[in-house]
DNA sequence: GCCAACGTTGGC
DNA sequence: GCCAACGTTGGC
């Protein structure tokens, strides 16, 4: 659902290797974002190099934007409403939490104006392709992995932010990597 | 602050 | 295009 608009993507990209060279103190977290196929790819995202992750309009996932996505986290980039649906590769956190321009701007599919500049509503995170696999990891597959059977994508459809653990983000991506 | 109506997500 | 699941809104 997450419309988008490319960004110069060389300071923050700096800013993110920076940051994960910094000697983890702080462990990795991993995500999934959902977008739809047709709407915005995994193939406009390699495309664009970075693009901001506007128009979420969920409250946990708006949370999750402003308050807990760093940096060099890393992203399961999923394909709702795509043939198949599922997981079509790799993002990464360039830049934290910073209020949604759209929900601003009322000539935007996603304009709120409950969402004020000086008490912003929305939130929104800058992703950078990292890459995109050799094939879709299927929701179909996905559910047939025991080890994969505790994901947010199972348990609590329509988030489209949602967490990931570490062991599951290394299974998906060994999954996608597979041709 | 309850909860029915409404709107959206997203698989099928 | 259908519709189940479920988050959000708004009347009370």
């Amino acid at each position: 659902m997450e419309g988008n608009r490319a960004r110069f993507g060389t300071a923050v990209r700096q800013k993110a290797e920076e940051a994960m060279g910094q000697g983890g103190t702080v462990a990795k977290n991993y995500w999934l974002v959902k977008s739809e196929e047709d709407v915005y790819s995994i193939r406009d995202l390699a495309r664009d190099g970075v693009t901001g992750w506007e128009g979420v309009r969920n409250y946990e996932a708006r949370n999750l934007l402003r308050d807990r996505m760093k940096v060099g986290d890393e992203v399961l980039f999923y394909h709702s409403n795509g043939r198949p649906p599922g997981v079509a590769g790799i993002a990464r956190v360039v830049r934290e939490g910073y209020p949604d321009p759209t929900a601003f701007d009322a000539a935007s599919p996603y304009f709120d104006p409950r969402s004020r500049p000086e008490n912003p509503r929305w939130f929104q995170v800058d992703l950078a392709f990292v890459e995109a696999f050799p094939r879709i990891v299927g929701l179909d597959e996905i559910r047939g992995v025991p080890q994969l059977a505790g994901m947010a994508l199972l348990r609590r459809p329509r988030l489209s932010v949602q967490p990931v653990s570490p062991e599951e983000f290394r299974l998906v991506v060994e999954m996608g990597r597979k041709g």
